[in-house]
RNA sequence: GCUCGGAUGGUGGAAUUGGUAGACACGUUGGACUUAAAAUCCAAUGGCCAUUAUGGCCGUGCGGGUUCAAGUCCCGCUCCGAGUACCA
């Protein structure tokens, strides 16, 4: 039993905890430093996690994993000398609380606020350094508002090509006033009129509206979207499943669809080259890359032969080399040009195959790949240097959405060309010189040399793409151009929380309110579902106008077109808030109201050296912030080009499942007659069989082998019995069967089902605990258990995401409160590496917790603090400084499991050598300050100081306590280790291998032998050979 | 299919980038303390063989190679994970 004695001069995790949370948060200890407010030099650096969506499952231990991380390196800065910004928010705009209020009718600010309130003491109880005073929610009215406003300054912008960069829109309305747009190289809609100043000067208002649109950086327009009818909204592609919505499974059809979107394509080079001088992993950069999808080609057209000179189908191809092996073109089944083309003859199964093809969705097109189709539209294009007639097909192989819709088929360079005219019969020319193209395309760059080509001959693919380009170019049949896979993104959603875009219509022209009367309020709704002729949620809102004379929403009612005109109905999409929010948390919140932030602020933090978060944000969040960043950098807003210089992705924590073993008796007995499989199936429903006997059960049954339930209550195996201890068990279970005439029961391997249980009913041997499983759910109540010989009954174990529909999570508030927030931050790390995925189990945390418990005995004898200012011994400052090494250079590398290592060795060894010597422990305190906080600071206020510890400085590594006189050397022959010597490290080369020689251990291996030759690495190894 | 990661004891993982493989923990086993349990402490712990203090052989997914020396470098495979996909 524990005394008041024991609670004292134990480590006492949960008081010590509490009290240093409370301090930190009264003083305010990490709050950053505006540059204004510091009275010392200290550089800035801001650590950043990705702010968390507030669910209202709470967290989990994997959800700190990266918080802790980042926590670590940002304490560590502090030590170091800087100022550091490492705040904390809320991403709380999202779809679950909409979910939740469309169930229950509560207004997601209300459950974002809850789940908001339980994230933050659950944050708190882990001991982060956050300066919570920053905290920003994007669903904040006063955050949104500069949302808003940032959407305001994309529209009132346009992408000028020829400087790379955004400009005002007022600039291009002074080129059209000036020249028309014969001279604009602007990133733009497709098919944009060409008009003249005079033209520009004479359209009206409305004209000159609807024509800046098509070039504004967001602008409004036709975009096909995956429109589910029964839910009344539009859905992501990752939403649908085999054509259906995953929610219910409702179909979903494409349809034309009137959205805002962002013209991110202009940024396309940017920013693929931006990723060169980031600090980010290879496998992200990687990600982002192929995102953009860059491809360098040619942009041609061969005229159609129906038709009047110059019209033609436009195609890109990276291959222009390869032009004289066209034997076909391919259009997408969408294609505007199909109608136009197709003769009248093909007409009928032109028509036929363009329905069947549009009836099935994109991602069905997209899965099969396997079968190939098509037609034939009659039509006939002209070779652009043979002239001759080449065969226009249709086939959905082909994408309306990438490049021009349709493709030159090169059945001899490109596989799926090369599929498609083996089977319709196309010729499929060979412009390869040496290669066999009977069985498969040769699509080989490297290989390449042109034949079959007239000038191209000869040529290799890189020599002859440029001439084909030249020679394009001179006939004036195509050029040279630069492909993106990067498509802009659609921002208009069918959702309530969001936010409200800041756009009212005049005539269907939208306009943007002014900013001074930001931000525009998201309205009140009764419901949060789709009207009933189907217009997004906020298409319920009564007040929901905007009126021009007052610049204020009023009621819908009053509109008249006049001065009260709609609002917009769509909000914007999750990414929103989050591309630009680690800007905001550079102004304090005192001064937040002017601007998104101040200049000063903005030019002081620059941006994010350091963000941390999961790897699925690669090219969502992550390309959309980079965009904003160099939107904003273009239109001087911001000074930085890029958001995050440097990046980790932390792994994902893994939690381990357990199983119980439901014995599953309906297809396996042999039971005959109805009532005895009747008796069965009700007896045995919820008979559970541990593992350990499963496992054995299991592999009999794979070695094909019989095994039976006698009625002696034993697994009989072909005749041999496979005792258990609780025999008694299975034979009360059994008894009745077998007193009904039963023999025996035939056992198969689907006769055990495994079925997820809690994993807090689990100890950490694996052993349920059966009465809590009992009351666990109502089902499980009369469970019967076959135990194993022990007596025990073992789940299994497997290793699987963490989620609460698997039952396998772990809380990380339980863990603070049975070892302490310093030993769950220390046992995250002690995990494994930071970016890998690694499975939870909270068997293995007892070693962390102990190695505290080590710590705190070196500064307490018993109750008593003894730390003494005698000098320590060589061997402490040995370890000290081994210590400081190790550790600095590994959260240099983050490498912070390798770190909770070398601190436990480092006890250990201080343990060993009796150190209480302050020059060793007092820095030690510091050093693993930024991995276990609340001990330190509580040790370092023992240690008689003040202030709190993370205003200490870095213990600094000083080499000379590390000389070493002596080293063992490890001394092998033929390269195996066979014993070590303990030689001087003055020692030469010829001096070393003296002494080797001279050992009669040595003379013991050779056994008489003469050695070839003897390597010696001095400091390191002695090898001998021969 | 393509791209990027991985593969080391019963488990999580170390290994100064070519130099004593398995650090540090968990687990397991044995011991001490205890009426007992927990807690704590001590010892052993890659596999196989031998045992007299001593030793030997094998061993980092598989097969080759380079080297005095390979978990690490090179060539060829197998399996697992992540991302992405008719991208012309």
């Amino acid at each position: 039993m524990q005394t008041l004695h024991d609670t004292i001069m134990q480590y006492n995790f949960n008081e010590i905890e509490a009290k240093w949370q409370k301090k930190w948060a009264e003083l305010q200890t990490f709050r950053a430093l505006q540059p204004e407010e510091l009275t010392e030099q200290k550089p800035p650096f801001y650590v950043l996690d990705m702010f968390p969506y507030p669910s209202g499952a709470g967290l989990h231990v994997g959800h700190p994993l990266g918080y802790i991380a980042s926590d670590i390196y940002a304490r560590y800065k502090r030590h170091k000398g800087f100022n550091v910004l490492h705040p904390q928010g809320y991403d709380s705009f999202g779809l679950p609380a909409e979910q939740y209020a469309i169930q229950t009718g509560q207004h997601p600010a209300k459950t974002t606020e809850v789940n908001i309130k339980r994230y933050r003491e659950q944050l708190d109880k882990i001991g982060f350094s956050f300066d919570w005073s920053r905290e920003v929610r994007t669903s904040d009215p006063n955050y949104y508002r500069w949302t808003q406003w940032i959407f305001i300054q994309l529209f009132k912008s346009w992408f000028n090509n020829n400087t790379d960069k955004a400009e005002p829109i007022s600039s291009l309305v002074e080129a059209f006033e000036n020249e028309g747009n014969k001279n604009t190289n602007a990133a733009c809609d497709d098919g944009v009129e060409s008009f003249s100043a005079e033209e520009w000067n004479a359209f009206s208002a409305n004209k000159k509206d609807a024509i800046l649109l098509q070039y504004r950086l967001t602008y409004l327009a036709e975009t096909e979207v995956n429109w589910c009818p029964a839910l009344g909204t539009v859905l992501a592609n990752d939403e649908i499943v085999n054509g259906v919505s995953e929610r219910g499974g409702h179909p979903v059809v494409r349809k034309k669809m009137k959205q805002w979107s962002m013209r991110i394509s202009a940024y396309a080079e940017r920013l693929l080259q931006g990723l060169e001088k980031l600090d980010w992993t290879d496998s992200l950069k990687e990600s982002q890359r192929n995102w953009i999808g860059k491809s360098v080609g040619a942009q041609l057209k061969f005229p159609i032969l129906s038709f009047p000179k110059r019209e033609g189908i436009s195609v890109f191809t990276t291959r222009p080399d390869t032009i004289f092996g066209v034997s076909f073109m391919t259009l997408a089944p969408e294609h505007e040009l199909v109608s136009k083309i197709t003769t009248a003859e093909q007409k009928e199964e032109v028509e036929a195959y363009i329905k069947a093809a549009s009836l099935k969705s994109e991602r069905d097109r997209m899965a099969d790949v396997k079968s190939i189709t098509g037609v034939f539209t009659g039509a006939y294009a002209e070779h652009p240097f043979t002239k001759e007639p080449i065969p226009i097909w249709i086939g959905d192989y082909v994408l309306a959405s990438y490049g021009t819709g349709a493709v030159m088929a090169v059945p001899c360079g490109d596989q799926r060309d090369y599929d498609f005219a083996k089977h319709f019969n196309i010729p499929i020319p060979n412009v390869f010189k040496g290669v066999d193209i009977s069985k498969e395309a040769f699509a080989d760059k490297a290989q390449t040399i042109i034949t079959n080509s007239e000038f191209l001959n000869g040529l290799n693919a890189e020599d002859a793409i440029a001439k084909a380009i030249e020679k394009l170019e001179e006939i004036d049949a195509g050029t040279g151009k630069t492909n993106y896979r990067l498509r802009d993104a659609v921002f208009s959603r069918q959702r309530y929380w969001g936010e409200p875009f800041p756009v009212y219509y005049v005539d269907g022209l939208p306009k943007m309110i002014d900013e001074q009367y930001l931000p525009l309020h998201l309205p009140e709704i009764n419901e949060y579902l789709p009207t009933e002729d189907g217009a997004p949620p906020l298409g319920r809102a009564e007040k929901w106008a905007w009126d021009t004379t007052q610049n204020k929403v009023v009621d819908k009612e009053l509109i008249d077109h006049k001065s009260i005109f709609p609002l917009e109905l769509n909000t914007m999409p999750g990414w929103a808030g989050s591309s630009w929010y680690l800007f905001r948390y550079m102004e304090t919140k005192e001064n937040r109201n002017q601007h998104m932030a101040s200049a000063e602020a903005l030019n002081y933090w620059k941006n994010v050296d350091l963000y941390i978060g999961g790897s699925e944000h690669a090219t969502g969040h992550l390309l959309y912030s980079r965009f904003w960043t160099k939107f904003l950098n273009d239109r001087k807003v911001l000074p930085v080009e890029e958001p995050f210089k440097k990046l980790i992705n932390q792994g994902m924590i893994l939690g381990e499942s357990a199983f119980v073993h439901r014995y599953n008796p309906s297809f396996d007995t042999n039971a005959k007659t109805k009532r005895e499989r009747e008796m069965l199936s009700l007896k045995m429903n919820n008979l559970f069989i541990s593992y350990n006997l499963v496992h054995i059960i299991n592999k009999e049954l794979k070695a094909s082998k019989h095994v039976f339930i006698r009625p002696e209550g034993v697994f009989d195996i072909n005749g041999e019995k496979i005792q258990t201890k609780n025999i008694e068990n299975l034979n009360v279970t059994f008894e009745s069967l077998f007193n009904s005439g039963l023999n025996n029961i035939l056992i198969k391997d689907s006769s055990f089902i495994p079925i997820h249980t809690d994993v807090s009913l689990i100890n950490f041997s694996n052993e349920l605990n059966i009465e809590g499983f009992k009351k666990w759910r109502p089902e499980f109540q009369d469970a019967e258990f076959i135990k194993d010989e022990n007596g025990k009954y073992i789940v299994s174990r497997e290793v699987e995401k963490m989620s609460k529909s698997k039952y396998n999570v772990v809380n990380p508030d339980d863990i603070c409160e049975d070892f302490g927030a310093d030993t769950l931050r220390m046992y995250e790390m002690f995990l494994g590496p930071l970016e890998q995925a690694k499975p939870w189990n909270t068997a293995g945390i007892t070693g962390v917790h102990n190695f505290l418990k080590k710590l705190w005995k070196l500064y307490y004898n018993g109750d008593n603090f003894e730390v003494t200012a005698e000098p320590a011994s060589k061997e402490a400052l040995k370890t000290l400084h081994k210590t400081i090494k190790k550790v600095t250079e590994d959260i240099e590398n983050f490498s912070f499991n390798t770190s909770v290592s070398t601190f436990m060795i480092c006890v250990n060894e201080l343990t060993q050598q009796k150190c209480n010597a302050k020059d060793i422990l007092e820095p030690l305190a510091v050093l693993i300050s930024p991995y276990a906080p609340h001990i330190a600071e509580e040790l370092w206020e023992k240690l008689g100081h003040s202030e709190s510890v993370s205003t200490a400085a870095y213990p600094v590594f000083e080499e000379k306590f590390l000389k070493e006189e002596n080293k063992t050397y490890p001394i092998s022959f033929n390269g195996k280790m066979r014993f070590t010597l303990d030689l001087s490290l003055d020692l030469s080369k010829d001096e070393i291998e003296k002494a080797v020689m001279e050992d009669e251990r040595t003379q013991k291996q050779l056994d008489g032998r003469t050695p070839k030759k003897v390597i010696v690495v001095p400091g390191k190894i002695v090898n001998i050979v021969g």
